[in-house]
RNA sequence: CGCGGGAUGGAGCAGUUUGGUAGCUCGUUGGGCUCAUAACCCGAAGGUCGUUGGUUCAAAUCCAGCUCCCGCAACCA
């Protein structure tokens, strides 16, 4: 019976470069969804670029161009990143298409109409030179703590965090001016009505979820959930299909996690297939994948919101949220200048081994330390040493005695059952999302490859007991049809390159029992020694 | 009393949910092999698992207190 199996990445926000943290905390959701594929199941996974809002409203202001024009440019480097990295999205999106602010609107109206949606009216700043109330970021004024100068929602003298209300002599940033308050109204969402909902969404969840997530969103809920303003005044956005709010946007925190909905929908249309039937599956298994600042925004948000258009909704069954990646001991920043971005790394040393490097060293309980050294010394032991080094030291024999040509042999009944064994746990282990743990497990099967060949010593049987010999070498040679396969959603280059080699079938997360005599078409180095640059 | 995470051989980490021989990588060191990209395999040295107390036949693991480190709260996953 083939599973349903939505998966959702994070959706990036289009204002800086994607950098190796990024990655590291979205590169489960490719593993999951790639064993799923192999297994046959039926597997949606998306994700978009986040294109509206107000930072890059303002940074399109800076730069003097239309904010579209910034989302568009993100975007597109976004696609290259993930495609030089080899995720395999299923639709890789924007929220910025007709059809999803389409779907949108009508998700908004359906949330009004179910009642969740209240209007309230807020004082906010207001400047009568340009006409337009302003964002917390473009006012500036002085700090009620020190008198310095203070800037949207901080003090940039004191430091102190402030609410933009307290800020003194109010100016408005883009023409100088004092500004005034000015009654707006607002649409606001009733999250404190699924107060209960959520607590008992949350206490199901305490052993699928990621400590981080469920720790986070208990916070959240302790400290008792609040309405939160829905809408935006902003030019730049999705516009409200209520009247009387032509004016106004609708907020991202609403419109971006709506996208899990509006690009699974386009995938399914696609196949031909009922995506509300699909997103009302009770044996539906979904997973979100994101970094921990965005943790209540898949635990809490989103599941209200969930709720609040259909009960029979499914939320959330797997939440897979990651720590962060520090850069040599420091936090990774802009300001700091460490930060690499994933396409410099793939381009200096390929997608395989960086997607090994944040997969084994990955944030998945707590920070982790991103070392160049320590990159290059992992990548010469398990890529180089382990599993190059097993397959070539197989192929390259075959070739050098038998012109490639592999003769049929028995296979080891034990190596058989750990094969078997491997292909089951790994697979448990994907599906709770513990991806370090499962290729530690694949990389355990290929360390006894090696010892297997060591111990039966092959280069010495084959002097006198030829049949021992191939009898050896079959069942390395079915190691290493079983090894492209399960190492294929964690190292999906590799695995194809393998495949070729040996003309093997295609990617199948089950045994594959080669039963014929193989040749080997071509013998290739999988991974070069990396050297490490003083 | 703001919130969260951490403390395990020289370094970096896993193990803590579901108590019961302390595991991995690097480094140091002895050996084996020569099929393999100075790759591979076996062995050795090195830890009273931050600290104090408690529960238990048994605690790195559970409970309480204490000490120290780090993140967030400030555009940045």
């Amino acid at each position: 019976m083939k599973r349903n199996v939505l998966i959702g990445g994070a959706w990036p926000y289009a204002n800086n470069s994607l950098h190796i943290g990024h990655i590291a905390g979205l590169i489960g959701g490719d593993i999951i969804a790639r064993y799923y594929r192999g297994c046959g199941d039926n597997v949606v996974y998306v994700s978009g670029t986040d294109s509206h809002g107000t930072p890059i409203t303002l940074r399109a202001k800076e730069e003097g161009l239309k904010p579209v024009v910034i989302a568009d440019r993100y975007h597109q480097e976004f696609i290259e990143t993930f495609n030089k990295i080899n995720f395999s999205y299923d639709l890789y999106t924007t929220t910025d298409t007709s059809y999803h602010r389409e779907k949108v609107m009508n998700y908004f109206s359906k949330i009004y109409q179910n009642g969740y949606l209240y209007e309230k009216e807020i004082d906010e700043a207001y400047c009568e030179t340009c006409k337009v109330f302003l964002a917390d970021r473009e006012i500036i004024g002085t700090c009620p703590i020190c008198q310095g100068k203070a800037k949207g929602d901080q003090c940039d003298n004191c430091l102190t965090s402030l609410d933009s209300k307290d800020i003194l002599n109010k100016r408005c940033n883009n023409c100088n001016n004092l500004t005034i308050s000015k009654v707006n109204k607002h649409l606001y969402f009733k999250l404190s009505a699924f107060q209960n909902v959520l607590t008992n969404y949350l206490y199901q969840h305490q052993n699928t979820w990621r400590k981080n997530a469920y720790n986070e969103s208990l916070k959240y809920l302790n400290m008792g959930l609040i309405d939160r303003c829905a809408t935006r005044q902003l030019e730049w956005g999705i516009d409200i299909p209520i009247k009387g709010y032509e004016d106004k946007k609708i907020y991202v925190w609403f419109e971006a996690v709506m996208g899990y909905l509006t690009a699974s929908q386009k995938v399914l249309e696609t196949q031909n297939k009922d995506f509300e039937k699909f997103i009302k599956d009770p044996s539906l298994i979904s997973y979100y994948v994101h970094g921990k600042d965005n943790i209540p925004f898949h635990t809490i948000i989103f599941p209200a919101l969930l709720q609040a258009i259909n009960v029979d909704y499914q939320l959330p069954t797997y939440i897979i949220s990651s720590e962060y990646v520090n850069m040599n001991d420091e936090k990774m920043s802009k300001s700091l200048g460490n930060l690499i971005t994933s396409n410099q790394l793939v381009d200096q040393y390929g997608a395989d081994p960086v997607r090994f490097a944040l997969i084994f060293n990955g944030p998945e309980k707590k920070d982790t330390n991103f070392k160049l050294e320590d990159f290059i010394t992992t990548h010469n032991k398990f890529l180089v040493g382990i599993l190059g080094n097993f397959i070539n030291r197989n192929l390259s024999y075959i070739n050098k005695k038998f012109e490639g040509k592999i003769a049929l042999g028995n296979i080891n009944p034990i190596i058989k059952n750990k094969t078997i064994e491997t292909y089951k746990e790994v697979g448990i282990l994907i599906e709770k999302g513990h991806l370090k743990n499962a290729l530690e497990k694949v990389f355990d099967y290929i360390i006894l490859g090696n010892k297997y060949y060591d111990e039966e010593e092959p280069w010495i049987k084959i002097k006198d007991n030829l049949k021992t010999f191939n009898d050896i070498t079959y069942t390395c040679i079915y190691m290493i049809a079983n090894i492209a396969n399960l190492i294929h959603p964690f190292l999906p280059d590799t695995s194809l390159k393998i495949k070729n080699m040996l003309t093997l079938k295609d990617y199948k997360w089950e045994e594959e029992e080669i039963n014929s005599s193989i040749n080997i078409k071509s013998l290739n180095i999988l991974f070069e020694r990396f050297e490490i640059e003083k």
